[in-house]
DNA sequence: TATGAATGAGATTTCATTCAT
DNA sequence: CATGAATGAAATCTCATTCAT
């Protein structure tokens, strides 16, 4: 009898909300953002059509909120290496597994934003978080390889992202195929590079 | 055998069809397949709705043959470099000179691959076809790097072939926003790795 | 005999109900009825969704009731004439001072009902009431012009409705523009014709 | 065999903008705006939803284009007097005489456009017109009245604007119920106020 | 009595494709 | 061979109304 507190109200938007948004990226991923229409997500959510509408302004929108998330997930892994204070070698080797992880774990999702990263037609504010997450991902590169050591530590940050999400590619596109992508050794051999710089502390 | 009038046809036809095909890539690779519509491409071609019915079977068809014949063009610097009889590191040379050169001035064609190799949406075909060529590459790269005398040549091959398409990744989402790609550095640093299987012949 | 809570409750009704009329009355002034929705409404009345359904069965019957109670106000200068017992050319100058100030006061009430008495798609009912209303005027202003003493006082009484109705279209398309409308000087002149009557019980 | 020719094209197109464009005017004013749909308009003018599409950028358009016509009409009267060179009593009566039929012949685009000149939903560009094309006419009217020494000719142009439209709005507002609405005897008496200007060539 | 999340019918809009000329 | 008006299926989006709490 009484209205449900506002509390209640929240926790209800925040599960609905949820709802939409992961089902929206597992069908946009799968299908690709045009291909999904809106009646798909919501028979796939469980909810009405209209119900989209209360918590995203426009299907656009919503694919926006959605990539925001998701950028701001993708620089999880270098964060989380800066922050547990390993010395430079062990961070990269954290980096590097940490990604392979997250990319294993979630093929569809990278495919997702590598999709969108590409295509212009997305909208303007996917367009410009792009890059200065790029630009943040690789001043935090810079800055480890200098750590380490290593010579021209600007041009080796590039280079080691380049090889990075080259691997990332060529597994995503593999994924599907009957091509077995050698995502470990390719790892190993990503890292080899740089073992020269491991024994900071001998 | 047939009378000229039927030859000259035939021309008109090719370039008819070429001049709608080209104008499709372009709009297709600057806003997207399902955001470019056929009466834009039409338009853009100067001919009409109609007649585009005429050369290909229909939208998807459209991006069928121009996909088929971009994954041609993917392969044109291996072949090139393979028929050049030079040497396998000057072969290695070539192949990534004449890449960045392709990547370098047709960015929207590649632009275009790339989206349309991740998005499971575009037909069957098409991502047939990908992986094939996908393969294909890597068999002539493996075979150079085999005669260069590299050691696990497979491993290898692959690797080379992440860092190349990485760093066109890297430097296909950085045009059109303020990141100085440093394409040039990049490449030296990649064929820096296999300098010392240069004077392999000497 | 009813205990006070319920005369309390009563009042509280009676506020949201005015409440939310008042807010539906100023923004269907503003924006019109289809354009605004119940979610506006209820926001800018500061009540909930639900709530207005307890007072109005739907958003017709909103309309409905803030139409009688808006066209019920439109005769008020008439009646207050009338029960003046002023004399007949002083009753003519209060109504069209009275008027004149009513929609000068409340110019959006006055588009409002303007724009729905021109509007066939509002409901049955609005409609039979406009007429009717105006039926009441006229026979009030034929009343008041024989008293007068002026000729035809049935064709001078629609002439001068239609005066004054004109002199309000007028002033309320000049509203919001850069149009100043000259107000005052056509009341006078609208008087004006009648002053030969003025001197009358002398 | 031969495609149509741009004169053929030209013409069909004209023919079928002009078909939506007089059902939707109809529907419009019979209906409202907003309660006419789309769907309604294609069904009665016996062409596809769709099309409408090619000749109106969306319903909002469609009404902005119609409204535009009409009022360009508005001001026809008054052209057609000053175009006349009759002396300027017999102009007022022309104006007085056309302006009457055209609203005795096409009752309901008047009540749309009325309607419209209240609503403050309607389009900014409609919202401009309307009062640029009343101090269009008001000019017009003010030469006359002071061509025919009529003193304060500029107050004399707003009364007699204002009785004429408020004429209008009392006779769109009778239509469809059971009140005869005066139309002539009120003509009679609007222009024997200027009778007296009359004999300007005896 | 009061709340606002959820519904769903129905509106607008898009656009690949057809077809008469 | 060439045209573009016309179609119609299917998409996106709106919003009055309901209802569990």
């Amino acid at each position: 009898m009484a209205p449900r507190s506002d509390e209640q109200f929240e926790q209800i938007r925040q599960q609905s909300r949820k709802n939409i948004q992961e089902t929206a990226l597992e069908l946009f991923a799968r299908q690709g953002y045009h291909s999904t229409t809106i009646s798909q997500i919501a028979k796939a959510a469980g909810v009405s059509k209209g119900l989209m509408y209360n918590y995203f302004a426009s299907k656009d929108d919503l694919l926006q909120k959605l990539v925001e998330e998701e950028v701001e997930a993708g620089v999880f892994a270098l964060e989380l290496a800066q922050q547990s204070f390993l010395p430079p070698y062990q961070q990269l080797e954290l980096i590097v597994e940490e990604t392979i992880r997250a990319v294993q774990t979630d093929v569809r999702h990278w495919k997702l934003l590598t999709t969108l990263s590409m295509q212009e037609e997305v909208m303007q504010q996917v367009k410009e978080l792009l890059p200065q997450k790029m630009k943040e991902s690789m001043a935090l590169m810079i800055e480890l390889f200098a750590k380490m050591g290593v010579p021209n530590p600007e041009t080796e940050a590039w280079f080691f992202g380049a090889t990075l999400d080259g691997l990332f590619l060529h597994y995503l596109t593999a994924q599907g195929t009957d091509i077995v992508y050698p995502l470990e050794s390719m790892k190993q051999k990503l890292l080899s590079r740089y073992v020269a710089y491991k024994a900071t502390n001998s």
